[in-house]
RNA sequence: GCGCCAGUAGCUCAGCUGGAUAGAGCAUCAGCCUUCUAAGCUGAGGGCCAUUGGUUCGAAUCCAAUCUGGCGUGCCA
């Protein structure tokens, strides 16, 4: 944690003693006991050993020699085992306080990506099938994070990398050709092995007959075959980008592999590779000598038909998305997707590019949950609880934040029970429910004698409540709540800030009456609930959640 | 076997670049609505931070080993 003014009186004592230190190892959290003060330093421990004098000692020199507004500060003391503990005046708070006020609708953005572009890839699902709250997962986390990004400033590309070619797509248009087969001619008509057998493929199936009635019954016919590829395909992909719709997901680009082949880029890289001396021959395949660049075993990029592996496809779409100028790529995956990454960033490096620019994130899965009993969402199995299901029946702000509230690396255990229940179990609720009641209270005023405009001139010296000093701590953290967010990839942190901003304004509105109380506390107050219902609400846009004014 | 992630209150999880008495929500129990939305607030109980060692002024946090669970370890993506 940071704090501009305390990281300045502090490097100028510490000037002022000749102290040799790292100036990055100034920092000043906040302690868990408020008796401890607002903020606390250790810097006085860990100047022990290159002083060679005990913490207390130096601590004492430290403060002796801080030159600091009283106003600002109401004392400065050293406790436990050395730290410096800092309290600040109301005042202070006050001043910051309107700083967020006048900050407006832009409070909490801030410019640490400034100037830099930002590629996040995300979802990425091929058309075989219809999303699952495992994809729903990826949906949510990239397009937080990508918000996220552009609040700290950055130039955010959102883009979706499929793939219609191949055998993933070749097994669904052979499952869907069974059951159209089932339907027009024979019950019994085999299935294959290792075919999709979500209900989906059957309402395809019935769709194709209605279009093609008995038309398509040769597969052998390359446009028969053609035929209901197509038809699958668009079919599946048409559905996906509905139910993102219906998430609040919108990405800019659709990148189709395919492209890759057409422009030459597959066979450019084979050959780079090639030249590198790091490709072989062996067994009619193509391998890649991943063993060359340290790591464990070779892959095959190209197998004996004559088709690549996806290593070979993904290393192409990395280049060329490094080509585009990112100054950061960042991909989305889910963890079974894990093994192609050390790969892929492998051949990245390999072929010249800066890999420290492409940053993987891996997020754990999903289980769903039906009053503690787990809830299959398996493809191949015919009864499945698709992302789509889900967003129809909870809507999609219960979704995205519910997928969002758990740290990436943790499994998340979605409970049905409670993302359909519409009370104070439901933590999407909390933070609404703190917004509606300031937007409650703003509507009011509008019906009483009270001139508004005074709020410009607020005198903020009557915030001095426990629970009114309280809030605009809180509120003082969004923008370092963000960036941390954004530094560490981890949404999550955001909806635990917000939830300590809606806790915050739910005990200030308990304490403190705004509407009957006397004109200077009603204005200053009111204030004070406006910066905090713009940081809740710039907080729930982040998150792609609702804000609505009335519940 | 090897790699990645996880193991913290009854349940779901924060905290993990070392700091002071380990937190939240739910659940349980006890309070608070003739005043701006009770989807709220206040309080109580609830813990061997998986286990064992190590590193040091100090370890839930770092290191090592072990145990348990998830996901990988394909000429699938």
């Amino acid at each position: 944690m940071n704090n501009s003014y305390l990281t300045s009186i502090f490097t100028n004592c510490i000037n002022k003693l000749s102290i040799d230190i790292d100036l990055t190892e100034l920092q000043f959290d906040t302690p868990k006991d408020i008796k401890h003060g607002d903020l606390s330093t250790n810097i006085a421990m860990r100047l022990t050993k290159k002083l060679k004098k005990s913490p207390h000692l130096i601590a004492q020199d430290i403060i002796d020699n801080l030159e600091y507004d009283k106003d600002l500060i109401e004392n400065i003391s050293i406790a436990g085992a050395g730290f410096i503990n800092i309290k600040f005046t109301n005042k202070y708070y006050q001043q910051e306080l309107q700083k967020i006020y006048s900050a407006g609708d832009e409070y909490g953005k801030i410019d640490i990506y400034k100037g830099k572009k930002i590629n996040v890839e995300y979802v990425s699902a091929n058309p075989t099938g219809l999303l699952h709250l495992g994809h729903g997962r990826n949906a949510a986390i990239g397009d937080t994070l990508a918000n996220i990004y552009q609040w700290c400033g950055a130039d955010v590309t959102r883009e979706y990398y499929f793939n219609n070619a191949g055998n993933q797509m070749n097994n669904l248009t052979k499952s869907i050709y069974a059951r159209y087969m089932q339907i027009i001619e024979d019950e019994n008509f085999p299935f294959p092995e290792d075919g999709y057998h979500g209900s989906y493929v059957k309402i395809i199936a019935e769709e194709l007959v209605k279009k093609y009635d008995k038309q398509l019954t040769n597969i052998e016919d390359k446009n028969t075959f053609k035929t209901i590829k197509d038809f699958g395909e668009s079919w599946c992909f048409d559905k996906i980008r509905k139910t993102l719709d219906k998430m609040n997901v919108h990405q800019d680009i659709f990148f189709n592999e395919d492209s890759l082949y057409k422009d030459g880029k597959i066979v450019d890289v084979l050959s780079e590779l090639k030249e590198k001396d790091l490709s072989y021959e062996k067994e009619g395949a193509t391998w890649f000598a991943l063993s060359k660049l340290g790591l464990e075993s070779d892959r095959v990029i190209v197998k004996s038909t004559g088709e690549p592996t996806y290593r070979l496809p993904d290393i192409a779409y990395h280049r060329e998305k490094l080509k585009r100028g990112y100054d950061l790529v960042v991909d989305l995956f889910g963890a079974d997707h894990i093994a192609t990454v050390p790969d892929v960033l492998a051949g990245v490096k390999a072929l010249g590019f800066d890999v420290n620019k492409v940053k993987v994130i891996i997020h754990q899965f999903v289980t769903l949950m039906e009053n503690g009993e787990q809830v299959k969402m398996s493809k191949r199995t015919g009864k499945s609880y698709t992302l789509d299901d889900l967003l129809d029946e909870v809507g999609a702000d219960v979704v995205r934040y519910f997928l969002i509230m758990r740290s990436v690396n943790t499994h998340l255990e979605f409970e049905l029970s409670i993302a359909r229940e519409q009370s104070d179990k439901n933590p999407v609720f909390y933070l609404q429910y703190a917004h509606a009641r300031i937007c409650s209270i703003l509507e009011k005023l509008k019906n009483e004698n009270i001139d508004l405009t005074k709020i410009k001139n607020a005198d903020l010296s009557y915030l001095n409540d426990d629970s009114e000093i309280k809030l605009i701590k809180t509120l003082i953290l969004f923008p370092q709540m963000l960036q941390i967010a954004a530094e560490k990839s981890e949404p999550h942190i955001l909806c635990e800030y917000l939830k300590d901003v809606a806790a915050a304004f739910h005990v200030f509105y308990h304490n403190c009456r705004i509407i009957g109380s006397e004109e200077n506390i009603l204005i200053s107050r009111l204030l004070l609930s406006n910066a905090a219902k713009t940081v809740l609400r710039n907080g729930m846009r982040i998150l792609g959640v609702s804000y609505p004014e009335k519940m």
